[in-house]
DNA sequence: CTGAAAGCGCTAACAC
DNA sequence: GTGTTAGCGCTTTCAG
């Protein structure tokens, strides 16, 4: 039965669209899930009325009665990272063939951050989350334990995941990098540090193994700040300033690497000759310095695709073996080593 | 009165907690808003009951029932792009201060996929939209408007804002740095055009205006292509092979402003002597090029902040006579013209 | 200071 | 092929 007012202060309602279309809202509700449940005229009225209102469909009701939201939340540590970038690709590439959307937040590098952003996504009731650290606040895990969501840990490998994980060993590729450099007869190798996340003292502990093993001094330069390229031309002149003799630095990124490469040449250093300049990540940047710019290359978009994957895969219930899924890595070693 | 199950795959509710604290859920739901309002021992037993069963709130039956959700959509044309994230450092700082929340989305510069993500932000209720075009496709307009929710577009200023706009004019920003480049005897300047968004297309009539006046013809080097150091690289390629007198290229971004000036050191040309690079934005990679990139300096976190108070001032009822905020631009004449 | 009832908009389950 | 009923979990009344 058509109910009387169509109020003007309120959205359009699936109710508004049954009385205009003259047909009941479980009409109209059926209409929008397979339109084919619904008979040929009908379906043109709703269609029409549709139209008209312009309906919005609204997904707290769902929600509310324990339904799906049909939506996963992504969790970024930084807006500005391509690293990321190419991870949300991948998401979005997966979860978008399978209708389901996504949401994001982002969190500084911050775990209370992280906490309240997982709270966050929970009250919105996404149906599952992919984070980038492995690292959480007592509180967030509560969290994640309570609201009973899949959970993908992406980037690293962690020894005990919350749920799942897609990721790769930071600290082994850091080690084979650095075991590039002494195989290259580098001996004075600094490592540049910043934003001392997990994920760079990771390959920190990579970088001292490689050297203790070969009886060298680390030399660790480290700032709390975040990357940037200028950031990295500093670093590297604090490197030279502590050991003249230097001759090669293992960077934790490529924006470091390029700003460390970009300085040494201004300081009138022959890169590879008299320094050798390594990162990670095998951003586009590398490409374009001269000489290019050797790097760790990760499968950031692959890791996105199948941490999303696995989690639409959670939802359908498919058990996974191996909770902690290695993608590998591999090194590129031309140009500035 | 106490409920008898508290399921065991429910999420707990407030009245799982009113239940242990041996309470309603009124008053819980009280406690929740400011916990002055109730007993200092009911406040303790519903502390301890929290903290026992992790609730998370629910912001669904909120939503149903009208009221606000408190957190904000923002929709974001690209995850990589450093010219966003200090967008979005500006939009956090001035919506945590409020207690609001932000969901983000992205939509790869497409305006399908923009009509895709407003829906989906919409039906999450979100109480106003941030967005970064002011093209939109019919059907985004018409939900913009059915939604009656605020709306603030950033960085450009649309002749006729949907509703609310905090930018500056990218057209005229253009034409003066081409006319520095003018004035400095440049005149042979190519315009590297990456993506063919609007902003580009914008600063590109800049670049037109300027050269006309001053009597120049006008070569642009265009591609669908996101930017990227290496295209850069490779449009200047092409712009030097299209004109072998060329003296200066003004680019689209820093990004590939960059990439242009490191290929140009490395077919031998010398910056800014033989060829002037200017670029947008001003990106940190800029300052770590030798000699310093000439940019357009933009504010976006500036644009961020006063973009988010807008919309939370729009919110309280708050009118603004100037729909559309020009937050200006500066030039740096550095370095590499 | 605390409680009881109604209602937000949708869909699952069950008629017809 | 279509309609009816009930209920999700919270807050806004209105009563004590």
């Amino acid at each position: 039965m058509p109910t009387a007012n169509a109020s003007r202060a309120r959205r359009p309602s699936l109710q508004d669209v049954a009385d205009l279309a003259a047909t009941s809202k479980m009409t109209v509700s059926r209409y929008l899930k397979s339109s084919d449940l619904v008979a040929e005229k009908t379906r043109r009225r709703i269609a029409e009325a549709m139209e008209t209102l312009g309906y919005i469909p609204n997904r707290a009701p769902d929600i509310l009665s324990h339904a799906k939201s049909r939506a996963i939340g992504v969790l970024l540590p930084s807006m500005s990272n391509q690293v990321f970038s190419s991870l949300v690709h991948g998401i979005e590439e997966a979860v978008s063939a399978r209708g389901y959307h996504t949401l994001y937040g982002h969190y500084c590098y911050d775990m209370d951050q992280e906490e309240r952003q997982v709270e966050q996504l929970l009250s919105f009731h996404v149906d599952g989350l992919i984070l980038c650290e492995t690292e959480h606040t007592p509180r967030t895990l509560r969290m994640l334990e309570v609201a009973r969501v899949p959970v993908v840990e992406v980037m690293e490998l962690p020894e005990r995941p919350i749920d799942l994980a897609v990721g790769l060993d930071h600290r082994a590729a850091a080690r084979d990098m650095t075991g590039a450099l002494l195989a290259r007869g580098r001996r004075r190798i600094a490592y540049l540090a910043a934003r001392l996340d997990r994920r760079t003292l990771l390959r920190e502990e990579g970088y001292r193994q490689a050297l203790s093993q070969a009886g060298q001094e680390p030399l660790v330069i480290q700032t709390q700040e975040h990357s940037s390229f200028s950031l990295g031309g500093e670093m590297l002149r604090r490197a030279l300033a502590a050991a003249p003799d230097l001759d090669a630095v293992f960077c934790t990124n490529d924006d470091i690497a390029a700003g460390a490469l970009l300085a040494a040449r201004q300081a009138g250093l022959e890169v590879p000759r008299q320094l050798a300049v390594a990162g990670f990540n095998a951003l586009d940047i590398g490409l374009a310095l001269e000489p290019r710019l050797a790097s760790v290359i990760t499968p950031r978009e692959r890791i996105g695709r199948l941490a999303a994957e696995r989690l639409l895969g959670r939802l359908d219930g498919i058990v996974y073996q191996d909770a902690a899924l290695d993608v590998g890595y591999a090194l590129r070693l031309d140009g500035s080593i």
